[in-house]
DNA sequence: CGACCGATTGACT
DNA sequence: GTCAATCGGTCGG
């Protein structure tokens, strides 16, 4: 697996904020290919975007935002651009980009991504510092990828239009490289085909339907 | 309150 | 393939 030099156009290419305030599933097509940055200590810690769920607010029963505003899921009901990271399993974390309007309570489940920049950083925070696949388990799910670049209840409601957390232009990938199929690990709206990743891409999550 | 369980992961049969 | 870890959100009584 080849990966991209660490060099990344960091500021310049910070997608804006109408990025975000277009339809969700817009929005987590679109974000693939897409560089994840978060600046740790001054230096990038970052991967490419290959996998995501669009989680479509009070309209979708497995969304967080299903039942309404609560404490919990206050971020998602802020406008487009803001990170709603949630804690789950008792010791997970998983990260959204929040989509559309205030008030809509959308957002988009990061699932995976490529490393990229930081990887020394992503190894120590994974505590995988030793071989055989090295990069291959690092980001390759949702809550693995919050580890790598230490997401946590702290970065919760992050706006990416700032300088900690934020997302570069990288792509567009190609329409035909874009696999568009059924979210993973929910037991409603599962028939739902709101989840997307990139063809091939070594660093996808665990995937149970064939392209 | 108490019980249940989750947008997961890693270890194990 | 199965299952435990581990805890806060949610819901029923």
């Amino acid at each position: 697996m080849v990966l991209k030099p660490a060099a990344l156009p960091i500021t310049l290419n910070k997608l804006p904020r109408e990025f975000y305030l277009r339809p969700t599933l817009n929005v987590a097509r679109d974000l693939l290919g897409m560089y994840l940055v978060r600046i740790v200590r001054g230096k990038p810690v970052a991967g490419m975007i290959v996998e995501t769920e669009g989680y479509i607010g009070e309209t979708d029963p497995a969304s967080h935002s299903y039942r309404g505003k609560t404490l919990r899921n206050e971020v998602m009901f802020r406008n487009g651009g803001f990170l709603y990271v949630y804690f789950t399993y008792g010791m997970h974390f998983c990260c959204n980009v929040v989509t559309e309007e205030e008030g809509k309570g959308r957002a988009v489940l990061i699932r995976a991504l490529q490393p990229v920049a930081g990887i020394e950083v992503m190894q120590n925070n994974r505590r995988q510092l030793l071989e055989p696949k090295p990069q291959q388990t690092l980001t390759n799910g949702p809550a693995k990828l919050c580890e790598a670049l230490d997401i946590k209840r702290a970065q919760n409601g992050t706006d990416l239009l700032g300088n900690d957390i934020f997302i570069v232009w990288g792509g567009p990938i190609p329409r035909r490289s874009i696999v568009q199929t059924t979210r993973i690990g929910i037991k409603v709206a599962a028939e739902k085909e709101w989840r997307y990743y990139i063809k091939g891409n070594a660093f996808v999550s665990k995937t149970i339907k064939p392209e």
